[in-house]
Parts: C-alpha cells; sequence; structure tokens
DNA sequence: ACCGCCTAAATTGTCGACATTACAACTTTA
DNA sequence: TAAAGTTGTAATGTCGACAATTTAGGCGGT
C-alpha cells in the first residue's frame, strides 16, 4: 500500500478540474496571492463557469483560495507567520494522533509500520535522498490513520498537508532532516508499539516541533 | 461585545440560505442522516438550484453535511463514537490554542477577560444558569481568538463549534458543568495571565477532557 | 491639480433548461 | 422461483444566458 491510496479518483467533471486546480496551486504553476477569474479559468480548462465555481470551492474549502462575495476567489498568500501557524495546528493534531494511534493500531498495522521504517532505514544507509518526501509523509499518513478518528483524518489529510504541500514547494524548501528525523521516527513507532500514549503524542509533538524550528531558521537567513 | 461579533451577515442569496439550513440542521429541524434534495429543498427556500448547490457545498465545508458523487449530500448522522472523536480533536486544539493564547492575547485582552470571569462569577453565585450556553461559550471563544491563530480560529469556530453545538443540542445534553467548570476556566485564565503555556495547555486539556467523561458518563445511562 | 460623480465594462451571482447518471420497477429467461 | 437484463423515472451534473454588483475611467467642478 502506498499514499496513494487516497488517489481520490475523480469521477465528474469538477472533480478533475478542482484536482488539477489543486495541483497548479500548490506546484504554483498558479501564483500565491493571484486571482482566481472564472470567466478565465472557464476558458482555459473548456468547462462551464459551474463546474469552475464548483472547484473553487472545494478548494475553499482546503484553504487553498479565499472568496469574498461579489469580489471574487484569490489564492491565499503564503507568509512565514502562516507556515509556522500551520506547524503549531499540525502539532497539536499530530501529537493527538500519535496518542490516538497508540491505543487504536491494530497490532498487525503496528507491524507493518516497523516493517515500514526497516525499509526507510535501508534507502537511507544507502543514501538515497529519496527517503525526503514520500517515506516521511507514508510515516506520518499511516499514524494519523491510525488513530481510527475521522475528524482528524479529514482536517490533516485533505486540508493541512496540501497546504503545507504548497508552502514546501513554493518556498522551495527540501525535505525534513534526514538521519536525525529517522531517528524521531522509530522512537515514535517504539512508543506506539508500547501503547504508551502519553509518550507517543510527546515524541510525535518534539519531532514536529523540531521541523518547525529547522524551518523557521531556513526562513530567517535566506 | 458578544459572541455574535462574529455574525457573518449575509450578503448574497447563498449565504442566507446557507445560514438558515446551518440553523435547521444544527437544530434538528431538518434530522440527522436525512438526505438534502436539491430540488426539494429549491422549492422549499424559493431560490434556485444553484444557490442550494452553492449552499450545501458550505455545509459540506463544515463537515454538516457530506456529499457524494451523482448521488446527493446527507446531513452526517450522529453517533456516540462522533461526539467523542469531536472531543479528541477539540482537546488538541483548544489545548494549544490555550498555550499560544498564553503567549499572544494582549494585557488588555487578559484584563478584560477575567473581568468576563468575574461577570459569570455574579450570574453563577445568583442561582442563574444562564451561564450555560453563552458563557462558556464566550469563555472558549475569547481563548481561540486570543491564540491569534487563524488556522485554529478557522477550524474550531467554523467548523467543530458548528457539530459539537449539533451534538448538544439533538442529543439534549445541558450545557457544562456549572460550578467545576467555573474553577477550571478561573485556572486556566490565571496561566494564562502568568504567561505560563504549559500549565495553560494542560489545564485547558484538561477542562475539555472533563467534559468528554462528563458526556461520556451521560451517553452510557440516558 | 485634486476630489467627487457618473457612466461603462467586466466580473460574480442567479436562473432555467438540458445531459447524464443512479435507482427502482418490471419483464424476461433459465 | 430466482437471477439477470431492460426500461422509466427522478435525481444530480453541466451548460449558456441574464441580473446584480464591483471597478476603472472619464468628465466636470472647485
Amino acid at each position: 500500500m502506498t499514499i496513494a491510496a487516497f488517489t481520490e479518483h475523480a469521477v465528474t467533471s469538477a472533480d478533475k478540474t478542482f484536482l488539477q486546480l489543486r495541483a497548479d496551486i500548490v506546484e504554483g504553476a498558479i501564483a500565491a496571492g493571484s486571482k482566481l477569474s472564472e470567466t478565465e479559468l472557464s476558458a482555459k480548462y473548456q468547462v462551464s463557469r459551474a463546474v469552475i465555481r464548483e472547484a473553487i470551492n472545494r478548494l475553499e474549502s482546503c484553504h487553498l483560495v479565499e472568496r469574498k462575495a461579489n469580489i471574487g476567489a484569490r489564492v491565499v498568500s503564503l507568509t512565514p507567520e502562516g507556515l509556522i501557524q500551520l506547524y503549531q495546528v499540525r502539532e497539536a493534531l499530530e501529537g493527538m494522533a500519535a496518542r490516538l494511534a497508540a491505543k487504536n493500531m491494530s497490532d498487525d498495522e503496528i507491524t507493518a509500520l516497523k516493517a515500514l521504517l526497516d525499509n526507510h532505514f535501508q534507502t537511507v544507509k544507502d543514501g538515497e535522498s529519496y527517503y525526503q518526501e514520500a517515506g516521511d509523509l507514508d510515516f506520518h499518513y499511516r499514524i494519523i490513520l491510525g488513530s481510527k478518528n475521522q475528524h482528524l483524518i479529514e482536517v490533516l489529510v485533505n486540508g493541512i498537508y496540501h497546504l503545507i504541500r504548497m508552502y514546501r514547494v513554493q518556498l522551495g524548501m527540501a525535505g525534513p532532516r534526514v538521519t536525525t528525523a529517522f531517528d524521531e521516527h522509530k522512537h515514535v513507532v517504539q512508543a506506539i508499539a508500547n501503547r504508551d500514549e502519553e509518550l507517543a503524542e510527546m515524541l510525535m509533538r518534539r519531532h514536529i516541533l523540531y521541523s518547525k524550528n529547522n524551518i523557521e531558521r531556513k526562513l530567517q537567513q535566506p
């Protein structure tokens, strides 16, 4: 199983437009802070304004765009404070996710999670920095899903993660700190395996806090 | 200032329909789990299907309804597990909000918060149970806003709080435990006034955890 | 030159009609 | 009789046109 197990496969035309727009925004093909003209996008994507409006509505749900009545929609603008605030929310939610995962993950899921880390260890040892993106994501996703908390999953997977990815891509930040992050992952998994809710939450929060501090450092000296 | 400072005043027709639909859903005038037929609502509210669709989209953003492609929208169904999960998210987010409030609230805001508690103390002493709803809400809202974290505010105020209110109304739960909750509020404010982030978060989390336990007890013996 | 008003263009909001999909009832067949 | 296929109806998805609002520019006045 991979991250793309979530591959929200588009059934309707608005779905496809939404996914494409989201990709374009996250990747920066549509600049942050820019205006989303309905008529313009309607022409560009060869669909009616209705589906564009539908797509924009969903983008608003993800907090990727902001709409004002009778004025229009703009892509959110990226600010250092915004990224910090995002990480604060992430720390709170993923900390709770780790706590709940320690309580609710099945033994099989924990075994699989350990196996995942072993795989990552190989790739890290081989010097492949491939770990950066996919590996880190996979780890966090499994714990989020392991929480079995629908609200938590929704907010993180459909909301915050796309926003963070947008920041990563557009501010040109490389993935997380590879080797140290790997050790942190290992300790989180160990706590989950021990069913130690308190420790799992604390370790996950620190893991994310370190990431935040790392990012703050990079932001201050570009 | 009151809670209704947030009164999102409707400018467009879809706004009004959204607010009315949300009220009807939260109050139970539209039953939980029931289907939202676009054509039906279009006739009922005397607006075109386009504005109904727009309103339903926003309800989906609040997690009050769920939509499936080509099938339609249903009001979310209320389950004991759902409420528990909601409180878990709330614990994580409001805990972080209290931490950030201890860091970011202005001295004036803290003074006003203390004054608010004094007012509440009077009403509680006078035996008015009015405190239940409005007072508790006002307290939590101020701390959430005091966090100065836009994402936190968005998710809690526009999302989770309406859902919780829906549960409260429809499961017929009275407001929070009055007297004990008041003491808990006092301690949280004290920690914030002392700029003790760690303690503020811990106390707020416990406050919400107690609420959750209280609710679980009521759910198991109706 | 600056400010306010007014007009015109462009954009968003709303509408009704058509296309497409899902669901149910009925028919057919093994 | 049961299962599969078919057809009809009702719902959602999509479209183009019209209405209402915002915005930019020109015009006139001070």
